[in-house]
RNA sequence: GGCGGGUUGGCGGAGAGGUUACGCAGCGGAUUGCAAAUCCGUGUAGACCGGUUCGAUUCCGGUACCCGCCUCCA
């Protein structure tokens, strides 16, 4: 049995991963609220989590259940509503769509579960009813808070003391509060608002307990992984762990895991900085979703990563070789995650070092090179998700990008003004049809046995023009 | 101010208390009409100052710098 070290924030280690039930392994990841594109910093966790994601299924097949939410209510939701004067349902109704054209294009799977915060939100009266009997919450002024106070445990993941929180504070403290830590699990509707009624009037749940509600509904009070953004670990992760606990009296989530930031040319991403950009931005400029994901792995998941154009082009570089290989040595395979390599795996298997799992595939790239044999390239490229962006592997020949088609045609001109070249040693004409595929940004490949052109970075069909 | 993370060769980026990371770029070679692709070989590290140790880039302490969270911008 592969055995699977991740790290857990709880315990600030690498952790053997135990599942409570090997039968049905349980994820839960924060996911986005849907008001508006995902931008790369968002797609980070959805790859993370989506290796990971993939890794269970492959050492307990059949038995994952991944949930992964989508807040529809919330009130940056509201705010764009009230400004294009369109019903909430349409906006939410519409990123989503957004989010799963922009996740599937990175090579992302969807998750098992996909709840909308909206309905679930007769899950959330109960549980914050429950926090009320219980005496971890209280009513006041329409707004329903969680008394943190109540739960001594509070602080055990973010690793700070509520005394030192409160000594830090720089919020102003709304003033119905009864202690400046308390938060809100259920805030008033006003009739602009969107509202569902509960004992407490009309109103809508806060953020926190949404991922409480939801997480218990369909993995159970305790389950094994819980994840999403390190800036999510405090407050949203402090407080669900202290609302699910209190109302629920179980572990809730066992280990948790959190990936740090995404920076871009090395700075963070703010739209005051103006490097601010969307995965849909990067795809419209022809940056493949394989590259994206390629450049996402190449840094550990709990290291800040670096968006850079630098990065995208080496990516894209080895992704070109990979596929050539793929389409010369392995025509017509049909890859098969499940037969991943050991050195993957154990990569893998090392809290996700994906780092290390890209130079496996380098190493399998080589011996593909070496020995004529891709096979074990495809099946580990399967497992980390880069085998479903180009179709089938078809033999070199025929693997060409649809504008491309008619460098069969190119390829056969070039092949016999060298052949005769080769008997004039005038080679002039030669150069400058090569000299023009080149410029096109077409790779030209000329050997004893014949003539290759496959496009590379940077093709632009529209210059094979006339040629 | 409080809490946490980081600093590796031109660039990216790992692991390991002592033995080659790896990739990209560069350089040399094979190959080539010239190239490309591919293969082979190769140079360049461990922010700074101390400590532990036979031995530290790897452990401990301090300094500097960078970053994140504490503010429902992930």
């Amino acid at each position: 049995m592969t055995t699977i070290r991740l790290h857990n924030t709880l315990s600030r280690q690498k952790e053997l991963f135990e599942p409570l039930d090997p039968s049905n392994v349980r994820m839960y990841v924060c996911g986005p609220t849907v008001y508006d594109r995902a931008h790369l910093g968002n797609a980070r966790p959805v790859v993370v989590f989506d290796v990971l994601f993939r890794l269970l299924r492959h050492v307990y097949p059949g038995a994952v259940t991944y949930a992964r939410n989508f807040t529809d209510v919330d009130d940056k939701i509201n705010a764009k509503a009230a400004e294009t004067g369109r019903p909430i349902r349409d906006i939410t109704d519409e990123t989503i769509g957004w989010y799963h054209a922009d996740m599937d294009a990175l090579g992302n799977l969807r998750p098992t579960f996909e709840p909308r915060a909206t309905e679930y939100i007769g899950a959330m009266i109960a549980m914050i009813q429950t926090l009320i009997d219980k005496g971890h919450a209280y009513e006041v002024a329409g707004h329903v808070l969680f008394k943190v106070r109540s739960y001594p445990e509070y602080g055990r993941l973010s690793g700070r003391s509520v005394d030192d929180m409160i000594a830090g504070a720089r919020v102003e403290v709304a003033p119905y509060k009864d202690d400046p830590m308390d938060f809100v699990l259920w805030k008033p509707s006003d009739a602009s608002l969107p509202g569902w009624e509960s004992p407490w009037g009309r109103g809508r749940p806060g953020w926190h307990i949404e991922c409480s509600a939801m997480s218990f509904e369909l993995l159970g009070a305790s389950f094994d992984i819980h994840g999403g953004g390190i800036d999510l670990q405090f407050p949203h992760h402090e407080n669900e762990i202290a609302q699910s606990c209190c109302a629920l009296g179980a572990d809730f989530a066992r280990v948790w895991m959190h990936n740090e930031m995404l920076l871009v040319e090395g700075k963070k991403m703010s739209k005051s900085l103006g490097n601010f950009f969307t995965v849909r931005d990067l795809l419209d400029q022809g940056v493949p979703g394989e590259v994206i994901r390629y450049v996402m792995l190449m840094t550990h998941y709990r290291s800040p990563m670096d968006w850079t154009e630098r990065k995208a082009r080496e990516a894209e570089g080895k992704l070109l070789s990979y596929w050539r290989t793929l389409h010369r040595y392995a025509p017509g395979y049909v890859p098969d995650a499940k037969k991943a390599s050991g050195k993957l795996l154990d990569a893998l298997c090392d809290d996700l070092n994906t780092h290390l799992a890209l130079v496996a595939l380098d190493a399998e790239h080589k011996f593909a090179e070496t020995s004529g044999q891709a096979e074990q390239l495809a099946d580990d490229m399967a497992l980390l998700g880069f085998m479903n962006f180009r179709g089938p592997i078809e033999p070199e020949a025929e693997w060409l990008w649809g504008p491309a088609q008619h460098l069969n045609v190119l390829s056969a001109r070039l092949e016999a003004m060298r052949a005769e070249a080769l008997t004039t040693k005038d080679f002039a004409p030669v150069d400058t049809l090569k000299s023009a595929l080149l410029a096109a940004g077409v790779e030209v490949r000329m050997s004893k046995t014949g003539v290759e052109l496959v496009p590379g970075p940077g093709f632009d069909p529209a210059k094979l023009e006339g040629l």
